[in-house]
DNA sequence: CGAGGGACCTGGTTGC
DNA sequence: TGCAACCAGGTCCCTC
């Protein structure tokens, strides 16, 4: 259930525990991922942890010598165990600790990776070309605006474009494109710069939200197994299909646009 | 170069 | 109750 926030949360809850702290033992069970866990993972083995970063929606494990990348993918987690505990069927790999504690990584669909790099982290193919995080500086109306002249493709699949804008998945992009009161379908080359102004407000404001709810309702999420729906009260469109829109009372409408389901109101969206 | 669709997977829900 | 069809929070890669 990753976007950005729950990737953002899931790194804030594992890294006190894993900073400065030495792999004993990393064991795969189950190597076919996204791309298939390297064999090379087994380098982590003896390191420790110098840095804990979030990269969009990547978590960027740094050790003395290299790293590792994991991406949790639709259905990917991360939790902290404190005591041994036997593995369950998606239980894909363990990340074992010297202080007795060990990461486990589970995902049921399999799109998640987990990637070894030996160089530096940041300019691995898979982020070299990631757009600005949103919500960081650079990210900004003159960016946006400028990036989407010419572009016929939705806004919607825009927004959710790593290479323009990292962490803004299928949920946001529908909550913040309501926020904004911007039709999901419009072209991406036809929304004036004022119009992004108020997307870029949207899409900041909706992810921090998230966040900061993500770091209350979430806080065991890596002792348990998640809370699914946690921040189901916030949304405004999203999984609202047939509903009265909040704004208007007028029925929220669900259509594919890029084969993802999105919803909007077709009276506050334009 | 941009746009669009397929691909990768499992599991829960829906509908006949 | 059984079973098939459909849907799900991501994103790379191929074709046109």
């Amino acid at each position: 259930m990753p976007e950005l926030p729950e990737v953002e949360t899931t790194l804030r809850g594992i890294e006190p525990y894993l900073l400065n702290q030495r792999i004993t033992r990393v064991i795969v069970r189950q190597p076919k991922l996204r791309w298939p866990v390297p064999a090379h993972v087994c380098k982590a083995e003896g390191q420790r942890f110098v840095s804990l970063k979030r990269r969009g929606k990547y978590l960027l494990l740094s050790l003395e010598h290299g790293g590792l990348i994991i991406h949790l993918g639709m259905s990917g987690s991360l939790r902290i165990l404190k005591q041994p505990l036997a593995p369950g069927k998606h239980d894909h790999i363990d990340v074992e600790l010297d202080t007795g504690l060990c990461l486990r990584f589970n995902d049921p669909r399999r799109f998640g990776a987990f990637l070894w790099v030996d160089g530096d982290m940041e300019s691995h193919e898979l982020l070299r070309d990631l757009g600005p995080e949103p919500l960081s500086a650079d990210f900004t109306t003159d960016y946006l605006y400028l990036r989407s002249r010419d572009r016929k493709t939705a806004i919607k699949n825009f927004i959710m474009n790593a290479h323009i804008v990292v962490g803004v998945g299928n949920i946001y992009a529908s909550e913040s494109l309501f926020m904004a009161g911007i039709h999901p379908q419009r072209a991406a080359g036809r929304v004036s710069k004022q119009r992004y102004e108020g997307l870029v407000a949207a899409i900041r404001d909706v992810l921090s939200r998230a966040i900061k709810q993500g770091g209350t309702s979430l806080r065991d999420f890596v002792n348990s197994d998640g809370a699914p729906g946690y921040f189901a009260q916030e949304l405004l469109v999203y999984d609202r299909g047939g509903s009265d829109c909040f704004q208007c009372g007028a029925p929220v409408r669900q259509k594919v646009i890029g084969q993802r389901s999105s919803y909007y109101c077709p009276a506050c969206q334009h």
